[in-house]
DNA sequence: CAGTATCCTGTCCGATACTG
DNA sequence: CAGTATCGGACAGGATACTG
């Protein structure tokens, strides 16, 4: 992260990215959330020089992120759209712009997430998906996976869920007993 | 980002930041949530040169998001744990979880969430805080907050709620309208 | 154990000029 | 409109040595 600051500060987006990282990408992909497609749709907004710009469109394009599309033969146009594993990224969109707004939002919020149906703004939260319990605090941990192998974060989730819940540590992974 | 590939790419977390961009903060605010508060502690796990793990425990201090606390008096002993607003991240990090699950996990999960109580697997979703509705694809979009500035994301947003709900156009920002 | 001190390298980015 | 081509600078990150 070596620009001098986001481009847009009041973006609380851009704030939480200002707080943990880089993030051309990411911008990009939330202007991309907004509706832009097209090329100078996003340096405009995001006042990227068009060199790294186009580095960028086309790392996404590469990651699965984007998709070019020719929507224009004569003269040759071309759009970016996310594809669907971009458009899944939706939720950390949200989940970054919820932490921007309720932890570094000096001056109010300045986006908010609002349902189109009945225009009132959210306020997003996660919760399983099974049990529909909010997940919150100390009642979720990370634990290793069917497919983890035997780390150290292994080793650190499966005692916090023996000290959680002794007689409800799963049979897996199966290393992290070896 | 000019590592070559994140430490551990069976993790989720670190394959979804590999898709995204820079992020060694974010690889420790990981490691805090499992539970490790210590320099050698986050040393070991990842991998991490001496001095950059300084410098960017150094900036998530100064950040806010973690904090240095002396737990020893001789030898003088420092840990670093989590704010709250670092705890907060914690959305960020199971969304970012859960997008590397399931859309970039060839070899199976390695990481799931997992309720303390039941030990069940977590299946981690967004929805409305107040309503309990699902947030999923094209029914929610962001929009300006009352803070906004009158930007092309206000208008893009403010365009994409007339088309979606005609009548239902918050008052808001009145800068909008200008 | 918990860092500090140097030096070096890579690359992400910024600025600018140019093209069909 | 939608980029490409060059050049330069800043800083994140890597390697290594050293300390109380």
């Amino acid at each position: 992260m070596h620009r001098k600051s986001f481009t847009n500060m009041s973006c609380p987006i851009a704030r939480s990215l200002e707080r943990v990282g880089e993030w051309w990408s990411i911008l990009i992909l939330r202007d991309a959330f907004y509706g832009m497609t097209r090329f100078d749709e996003f340096q405009k907004s995001l006042e990227i020089a068009p060199n790294i710009l186009t580095r960028r469109l086309t790392a996404l394009v590469a990651e699965g992120l984007m998709e070019r599309r020719q929507y224009l033969e004569k003269p040759p146009r071309f759009e970016y759209i996310l594809t669907e594993s971009g458009r899944a990224f939706k939720p950390i969109m949200i989940a970054l712009m919820a932490w921007g707004n309720n932890h570094f939002a000096p001056d109010g919020l300045s986006v908010v997430l609002t349902d189109i149906e009945t225009g009132a703004t959210v306020e997003p939260i996660l919760v399983d998906g099974k049990s529909g319990k909010k997940i919150i605090g100390k009642n979720y941990v990370l634990t290793a996976g069917p497919a983890a192998g035997p780390g150290v974060h292994n080793r650190m989730a499966y005692a916090a869920q023996k000290r959680a819940s002794p007689d409800k540590i799963p049979d897996f992974p199966p290393k992290l007993m070896a």
